[in-house]
DNA sequence: CGGACAAGCTGA
DNA sequence: CAGCTTGTCCGG
């Protein structure tokens, strides 16, 4: 019987397999995963082997080709079967889920195994429980000392660890590497990972590391949006881990000091609470009450803590992107949504919009009825000389793109960049929460926790009482009301509601459908709609538009099914972090 | 994607 | 009808 190599091309814009002959000077060579080049429409490609099998059907044999070269290791059979999940999950093409389990330069040997046998077991009472669970959520608090836990489950057999950032991985990898662990960094240790080390560490690509054995799959601060992938197919390293360790009967074990609402209904009641460490100290600054309310970002609680030299003091102030604000004219209330209680937008002198639900109303505040709107929009040039001159001494700013600044300086202004580009700090202020808080973002709550857990990290070492303040408009925010007192039971109740009831992830799914001929696709899906479907649909007027249903499941088979429009190049972005 | 090829258009 | 553009299809 006629056996091929299916092989994927790593082509941009080409999206199945096709079928090869492995000549029998590559037979030993050639297995499912490994990159080889291939002859494709009279041009020599690479590509990787994705499967080994019979040809497809209805292909002459005399048309098949043969292997031109074996060019060296890729994927796994673990992880190209992972892929073709993935692909699935989020409608996305094979390839780039494989060129991201790839080394990037080529490498065709693996170097001998590197398990250490160790006489010391590092314990952790949070590790043994969720081992005896066989995995599930961690909720750390934010200052736990993550090495320490890492050792306790990498005591239990070869471990993945996925975190969020570089620096993070920075940090982690020498600390393991000091209690004697033989560690891989993601991806240019690619061969020692593949080969099999104790742990494996690096950012969410890390998720695809083909590795010899796994036993535990880590992510740790698994809430952080960075987890997840920006460009098509928007895979989270999150997900992805869960269906990892399920695939290969390994444990996943998830971290965070604020679990994503994914994480909770995924782990049930396989959670465990360690809270060695407590939170920093919360002060919610009600802006409402301000005399100069609306106006200044200067709370008179800032000016006092601006002015106490002896504090190191950050403020947060992200201005990118920031919306602009409607607030009631009469009694100053934030207009926001009445279902999903995003900050509305207006549509026309006499409408508000929520950019989040679709949802619409007349513009009358939802406290005091008037009908008279007041814009807020908050100055930011003059930032740094305004808290200058309340804190009477110099204010260095800090965004992403200043190269460098003067670390000396005690008071710093700046976006979100400011929490990763400094290492200490007695407090953080976020002068504006609510420019993120009323995001018209289904997510835009964990995006604020997540602000916050940096922060908290960044204030952690302080030995001089260190604070976190809030200036907001909404003191009475479930999110931020958790943070001050401690208990978020009712921030997680609603939240989960509230996306339940509009069908959010994970209670539903939601696609984003770009590229030319979005609009006709779209529009077809909506024609045909079958008795049972939970489809809906909406088409911008840029041509674009969502798709939500109640499962990834459906989403997915819509999109596999539904024919193409002529000349369509459409671009899914499925459970995206914003929409 | 990018090459092949067919169909459509133009000017002599 | 050669020479060119535009659109569609397909690759093993």
């Amino acid at each position: 019987m006629l056996r091929v190599a299916k092989v994927v091309p790593d082509v941009t814009g080409v999206d199945k397999s096709f079928d090869y002959l492995v000549p029998s000077s590559l037979a030993n060579r050639v297995e499912i995963g490994v990159r080889v080049r291939v002859p494709l429409h009279g041009r020599n490609v690479a590509g990787w082997v994705v499967a080994i099998g019979r040809p497809s059907a209805g292909l002459e044999p005399k048309k098949i080709r043969e292997i031109t070269r074996v060019l060296g290791l890729g994927a796994t059979q673990e992880i190209v079967d992972l892929a073709d999940w993935a692909s699935t999950r989020w409608s996305g093409r094979m390839r780039s889920l494989i060129a991201t389990a790839s080394p990037k330069t080529l490498i065709t040997n693996i170097p001998p195994t590197r398990y250490t046998t160790r006489e010391v077991r590092f314990a952790s009472i949070a590790v043994d429980e969720i081992n005896r669970h066989g995995g599930g959520l961690i909720q750390v608090a934010p200052l736990t000392n993550l090495a320490t836990m890492v050792c306790a489950i990498a005591s239990d057999g070869p471990t993945l660890v996925v975190l969020p950032t570089q620096s993070r991985v920075k940090l982690l990898v020498p600390a393991l590497k000091a209690n004697k662990f033989s560690v891989a960094q993601w991806p240019q240790d690619w061969a020692a990972a593949r080969a099999g080390v104790d742990i494996v560490v690096g950012t969410r690509s890390a998720v695809w590391a083909p590795m010899a054995r796994v036993s535990s799959v880590v992510v740790v601060d698994e809430h952080d949006d960075l987890l997840q992938e920006e460009r098509s197919p928007t895979w989270h390293a999150r997900d992805v881990a869960i269906e990892r360790a399920r695939r290969s009967d390994s444990k996943c074990i998830l971290m965070s000091p604020m679990p994503s609402l994914t994480a909770r209904e995924w782990a049930g009641e396989r959670v465990v609470v360690d809270a060695q460490n407590p939170w920093p100290r919360f002060t919610l600054i009600d802006r409402n009450l301000d005399e100069k309310w609306g106006r200044s970002l200067l709370t008179s609680e800032l000016i006092e803590e601006l002015r106490d030299n002896s504090r190191r003091v950050v403020c947060v102030h992200n201005a990118k992107g920031r919306a602009k604000l409607i607030a009631c004219g009469s009694c100053r209330t934030i207009l926001r949504c009445e279902t999903c209680e995003a900050a509305l937008g207006q549509l026309d002198e006499a409408t508000l919009d929520c950019p989040r639900c679709g949802a619409k109303r007349p513009i009358i505040c939802q406290r005091c009825g008037s009908s008279k709107p007041a814009l807020i929009k908050p100055g930011v040039s003059r930032l740094r000389e305004e808290l200058e001159a309340s804190a009477g001494r110099s204010v260095v700013e800090v965004t992403a793109g200043s190269e460098s600044f003067n670390h000396r300086a005690n008071v710093f202004v700046g976006t979100e960049a400011v929490l990763h580009r400094l290492h200490s700090a007695d407090t953080v202020v976020f002068l504006d929460i609510d420019t993120e808080l009323l995001a018209p973002r289904y997510r835009a709550n964990e995006i604020v926790a997540t602000l916050i857990v940096h922060a908290a990290r960044l204030v952690g070492r302080s030995e001089n009482q260190p604070r976190i303040m809030i200036q907001t408009h909404s003191p009475d925010n479930e999110l931020l009301a958790g943070f001050s007192t401690g208990d978020f039971s009712h921030y997680r109740a609603k939240d989960r509601s509230r996306r339940e009831m509009l069908g959010f992830p994970p209670f539903g799914s939601i696609v984003r459908v770009s590229g030319a001929g979005s609009r006709t696709f779209i529009e077809s899906l909506s024609g045909g709609l079958q008795l049972g479907s939970t489809l809906q649909t909406f088409v911008h007027e840029n041509d674009s538009g969502l798709i939500r249903a109640r499962s990834w499941q459906e989403i997915s088979r819509t999109i596999a099914q539904a024919p193409r429009p002529p000349r369509s190049r459409l671009v899914f972005h499925v459970d995206p972090p914003r929409v």
